[in-house]
DNA sequence: GTTCCACCATACGCATGAGTATGTAAGCCC
DNA sequence: GGGCTTACATACTCATGCGTATGGTGGAAC
């Protein structure tokens, strides 16, 4: 009947308690994730939570460390093998305008770097990016100083538009509007 | 002696507690902002604090509402008088760059979106920069549609800027790099 | 020099959320 | 079909942080 309330009466593992956690960071935050709050929205008691894990932290990590392994990098390897690299450039910029919602985990963490759980993930991830589009500059012939700065340039508007989008609703643009936007950014961003 | 402890032994105002309040927001965040810390920072008790305010929200909007006509207002003001459109986007980015711990709050602000008070007052200051960019791009002779996007990328990369820089201690650049970097972004989004 | 009140201290109540202690029910296992 | 393990419930303790109730004090006013 209900989806969310008991899909499959069966009992849970950890690795549930880690899917569930990233939803709710992914709805309202890093500090949204309680341990009373999660258990009742899977439809048990904090005595189920504490059997997988050792704490709060314990779940926060492991599911950190998931998405990591998972979301995170699924997201380069479906545009690595884009061999023209403006061709790519421009695959990243249109992707993160459309599937704005598979960001809304990368935004929550934004907000909670002072975590010291988040911060070095985020360290991570962010390095990792960067690199990922420093290079994509550097083979569309692009200086290696200019090709790095673009690339910290790019990847600054690509978090800030995460900001003012999802948590501002910022813009607010029409659907026409917004596709202007990207390219307007592709335009501007990816050397000719 | 210490003058975090004791400046002055006068009694407090309402105005000193916003201040307070303002400090510690740019230093821990949103959240950071209890009434019994900032009492403590400012030597008195809660007892004190619920003379000059209703309750902590009140002191949070107050406090807000202060930096929004005061730092807030200043930065555009100090910028408006430059006549030359691409001169004033220029010192904007270097002011940007330059005056890092100013942007402190916004900064802090920014990972508390979700805060029903602060949300209204970002919304309102974001749109208000956005708008002040968006008629230097047109006084720099850039099509209407065109500097609509342009301010917006600009504005976003501000935003994504602050994150990581503040947040992350992301790029880690020399001072060198750093204003190379800057002249870089500059030459990127200001038109010729 | 007493009165008054702005400002503050002290001591509560109360809600929330983490973590613990302990009991219990439903499988396998042979 | 007793026994062990896995998974969960129940019922607490404890810390934190907001808000309240009430009493105290120093300095301006007269």
């Amino acid at each position: 009947m209900n989806a969310r309330q008991k899909t499959e009466r069966t009992r849970l593992s950890a690795e549930d308690w880690e899917l569930g956690a990233l939803e709710l960071i992914a709805e309202s935050g890093v500090n949204a994730l309680a341990v009373e709050a999660l258990a009742r929205r899977l439809g048990v008691t904090k005595g189920s939570f504490y059997w997988h894990f050792r704490n709060r932290e314990a779940l926060l990590l492991a599911a950190l460390e998931r998405w990591e392994q998972h979301d995170e990098a699924d997201v380069l390897a479906q545009i690595e093998p884009i061999d023209d690299p403006r061709e790519r450039l421009r695959e990243i910029f249109h992707r993160v305008a459309r599937e704005v919602p598979s960001h809304r985990i990368y935004a929550a963490l934004l907000k909670a770097l002072d975590h010291p759980v988040v911060l070095p993930l985020m360290t991570r991830v962010s390095q990792r990016r960067i690199q990922f589009l420093t290079e994509a500059y550097l083979q569309a012939s692009m200086p290696p100083e200019e090709a790095a700065h673009r690339a910290r340039l790019a990847y600054a508007a690509f978090v800030g538009f995460l900001q003012l989008n999802l948590a501002l609703g910022m813009p607010r643009l029409s659907h026409e509007e917004f596709d202007a936007y990207v390219e307007h950014v592709a335009e501007t961003l990816i050397p000719h």
